[in-house]
DNA sequence: CAGACTTTGTGCAACGCTTCACAAACCCCT
DNA sequence: AGGGGTTTGTGAAGCGTTGCACAAAGTCTG
């Protein structure tokens, strides 16, 4: 069996690690910008905002090898990172629902990046279709198929209220996307073979709460000034 | 002050526990709103997108009681869940970078329920300074201290770039904040009492190429329709 | 009132992730 | 060339979370 013997550590790669590699990749450009071409485990891991032996294991992972004594080598491990998570290739990306929230992010700069482009706004409304929003023509939902043969479309953002955010997520598959970032606050059913990620803004603020309340429940913190 | 000697399983309610309490409370809304009084474990379970077994081992957490053969009542869960999760109060909040994400944030509806309400909008750039957004005037940062005592401002959502994220999160904590909700993709350096939140949107986009990359690289799985 | 049925609550095992401890490997200086 | 210092890579322990299996507890029917 071939099976690419040396740089085959596509798979097996834990979630966990998966999440923090963005992070990883993010210092490294900071550091390859400011002319830095080494860096240690200890060095990256503060700069990510974790613990160095987690950032060695989660390299560890990656096939990559850094060299004992010395550390890592900033455009090597660039290269290996973005390799592991599919970068390198571009990445269009459809908006879906072109809300306050939806508009936002069409226009947000941390979707430009790394071969990240959004390529194509839609609604629902057709009182919002054939608007201008950051630099995209609004179109209606029934044009997804053709959107998504025509600009290779490969992950969507849904940006819906909940009631809609369903009926969005089928038309996504149905037109043959695959990977779905969602905003909406619902619970989705779909394909097993879809990959699905959820951001949830109401949650975040709920469970500060939860951290915020426990807090003041502590005997003698943050009481007295 | 009483106590409440026996409802008081406020703490050791596992991290994980808590990060699918709100979904639950938004599912028993919506129940609750259709005029169902009651739901078993394997309702609820398939609104919020959890297995049976964890609802109910999470909601064994609150010392909440169902009643075997029937399921939970609806109404009194609702009651369990907020205060478990320290609604019930109101909770003030300040959005901090008024740039695309920030106007957005701020006319988000999703974060106008259960207490959560936006009261101040503040921004370091002076030409947006007295501009409206939402109804609210920009502040500058120098009005937190200020703002947060007179409107009791308990948390902050960072919406600036990742430059200026430290020094806006050092703002708010001086300023007496203690629960921070940042969308920055920055390391945060904070003290140990305030309770710190990230929403990282390019990381979700790269975690979700790398899942729908290896889906790619499996052998026989989504090529031929 | 008894027995069948339904649904909850939970001990326990399995799993994955994090952290520690330490050996292996490499550089640099003399 | 050798020794000291530094940093990586990883086995193993510790911890939290998930999922299973089953007993406990309640309702409903005859």
């Amino acid at each position: 069996m071939p099976m690419t013997p040396s740089p085959s550590a596509h798979r097996d790669i834990p979630a966990a690690t998966v999440s923090r590699l963005p992070t990883y990749l993010r210092a490294l450009h900071s550091a390859a910008a400011r002319g830095i071409t080494t860096v240690s485990s200890g060095q990256l891991a503060s700069a990510a905002g974790v613990l160095p032996t987690q950032l060695r294991k989660d390299l560890s992972h990656l096939g990559s090898h850094g060299v004992r004594g010395v550390g890592y080598n900033v455009a090597r491990l660039i290269t290996e990172i973005a390799r592991a998570l599919g970068l390198g290739r571009a990445w269009p990306v459809a908006i879906v629902g072109m809300g306050n929230l939806g508009r936002a992010l069409a226009a947000y700069s941390g979707f430009g990046t790394e071969g990240f482009h959004v390529v194509a706004v839609l609604d629902r409304d057709p009182a919002l279709v054939g608007e201008q929003v950051a630099g995209l023509t609004v179109r209606p939902i029934e044009d997804l198929p053709a959107l998504v043969a025509e600009l290779g479309i490969a992950i969507g953002v849904l940006a819906t209220p909940s009631d809609g955010a369903q009926t969005a997520a089928d038309a996504l598959v149905a037109a043959g996307v695959e990977a779905i970032l969602t905003f909406a606050p619902a619970a989705l059913a779909l394909p097993p073979h879809v990959s699905l990620r959820r951001v949830d803004l109401a949650t975040e603020l709920h469970v500060l709460a939860f951290l915020r309340a426990s807090l003041s429940d502590l005997p003698d913190v943050g009481v007295a000034g």
